[in-house]
DNA sequence: TTGTACGCGTTATCAC
DNA sequence: GTGATAACGCGTACAA
């Protein structure tokens, strides 16, 4: 069997079941959306024959007339990072199964870009938004707030203005990561954080400060870099701070992507995962429990985080309900073989 | 400032545009489409008075009138496999660069889930379905193919239509990495593959035996086992085999993912990854070059497929060429530190 | 150079 | 119960 990949079949219509049926279009289109208005048997046989002829209908037509367009749209700062990933799939399950599609936007963080994919989604007419790349000063989200479509943030919030948000309680997180490597014993601690205006990581270091302070430990300048969640970056950010005189023995990375980097750079500079250096990570991505990798680190539910927001937008946009949503919902520390006690 | 998330702003139409320039909305529609018919200066005005009114074109009216609703169905086995990722980064970038959307379907595997999906995508009337996800006898294929909607095949390709293919020659992908094992002195060598079904997956098999028949050495029925493609199959597969009274000196794992499963089988029985067992993956997915893994792999220019399948499809969309696309990419192996010479 | 009229495929409203 | 008609927002022959 030979394909081409096209062919000129056009696409049957609603007329086109109406003329085969013998009826208005009004009373197919009426059948097809199960109306009590029809009878039973009427209804049979409309969807019979549409089904013969192969009849899809056309969402762009619906859509105008309906005012909705049965799709949602996601901003990710980076699907090959597995936390992004998960909470993809967690939105996609949730819209596929209310019949609605996703349209996907690999931002790479870029606030441009992010720009000129809401515009696009806007044309587009989406029904919602999820966003999971805004930073604290995403300048766009004045203008997306008074725009008629509905959105959510998820995993990164905004200090500009209070929008609808599911995430972790990251200040909680972060406390989990660096109340565990105190407890180990270790005093000189250190944090690499994503880009410093992404409000989750501002939330982790927050903690970070908050808990040395508590403990009385130093809080060193030199310890702390900002990268941007990329492995590339943290293995910078981690061969920075590991080459300076004294160097921290244990050192929380934001997110696992990073962790992974740090690990790859105290490996390169001789330094030994746990002996050596204590690290915890933040996400619980698939890739930390590889063996030999075995990553400490913050669990996030990032699937259920996708799920939660795309179903409270569905909810909204159905009327069903519109009261605010702002779910933080609860990290957990997962501890592997990255961490040991001071020796 | 406070958001609900919800405004009840209705969107600015062409009318509203026509009518705050003073003009038809004809006129309108043709100064925001460049049309030379119209003045220069009408334009200039036109465009100012939409870009103040935060005019956007409704793309479902757009897609009625013109048959085409500027979006691309894209069907992924698993978005959090890093390879799939990577090929949607691809397809991404080629769609958003002409201003396409990408929908995207996350179809775990499951051709219910892939019929159910392609519905939803025509439904939605895409210009052009990606498909990454057949299997050689996908059941919804022959129907696809005589539909008007134009296709391509990535990565998998099917044995019952001949379609439209973007992948890696699988057959030179397996060979390298099986004539690397027995370079390095192997003679007892196992396979891990994914689903039996699916098309790249038999090809590295049949790579696979013939180089084992081409060296005179033993095909062992109990050392070639399937799983699917996922980290907890290659994982069961890997002890399966590994715990066979004569096992593999080196295994050949059809996707990283699986060899990295497989890696966790090896070390929890207490075999050492490369002194008692060699081990070679394929995709070249970022973690397989994670310090402590470092898989040696056969890598596929996962990126470059994505874009290049969205590329052919865009440009048989807009009527640029339809001459049947089939390309092979060229597979790569990357030698890291899973595999080592026979002691 | 611009305006008028129609059609794209569907659903809602009002007849019958 | 079912059919005719208008409307959704836009692009495009055709007219002016």
């Amino acid at each position: 069997m030979e394909i081409s990949g096209i062919k000129e079949v056009e696409m049957v219509t609603i007329k086109d079941v109406a003329r085969a049926a013998g009826v208005s279009p009004s009373t197919v289109s009426r059948a097809l959306n199960d109306s009590p208005l029809i009878r039973e048997e009427t209804k049979a046989r409309i969807r019979r024959i549409a089904a013969e002829l192969g009849y899809e209908r056309n969402e762009l037509a619906r859509g105008l007339v309906m005012g909705s367009s049965q799709a949602l749209g996601l901003l990710i700062p980076d699907i090959t990072n597995p936390f992004f990933a998960e909470i993809t799939r967690g939105v996609g399950e949730a819209a596929h199964a209310q019949g609605y599609g996703v349209i996907l936007c690999n931002t790479e963080g870029d606030p441009e870009r992010e720009w000129s994919y809401i515009r696009l989604l806007k044309r587009k007419r989406v029904d919602g938004l999820i966003l999971t790349s805004v930073t604290v000063e995403s300048p766009y989200l004045k203008d997306l707030a008074r725009s008629k479509t509905p959105f959510v943030l998820v995993s990164r919030s905004s200090r500009i203005v209070k929008a609808p948000y599911v995430g972790v309680d990251d200040r909680l997180g972060g406390r989990l990561a660096v109340e565990h490597l105190v407890e180990l014993g270790h005093q000189r601690i250190g944090f690499i954080g994503g880009q410093p205006d992404v409000q989750s990581c501002i939330d982790r270091l927050e903690a970070f400060k908050e808990v040395l302070s508590e403990r009385g430990l130093p809080l060193r300048k030199g310890w702390v870099v900002f990268s941007d969640f990329t492995q590339a970056a943290g293995y910078k950010a981690g061969l920075r701070i590991l080459r300076r005189r004294t160097r921290p023995t244990a050192i929380f990375a934001a997110n696992d992507v990073t962790a992974l980097g740090v690990l790859q750079a105290a490996e390169e500079l001789g330094l030994r995962v746990p002996d050596d250096l204590s690290l915890v990570g933040y996400d619980d991505i698939s890739y930390a429990a590889l063996p030999r990798i075995e990553l400490t680190t913050v669990a996030q539910p990032s699937f259920e985080m996708g799920k939660i927001a795309a179903e409270w937008l569905l909810s909204v946009i159905g009327g069903k309900r519109r009261r605010p949503l702002h779910r933080l919902l609860k990290p957990r520390l997962v501890v592997r073989r990255t961490t040991a006690p001071l020796k």
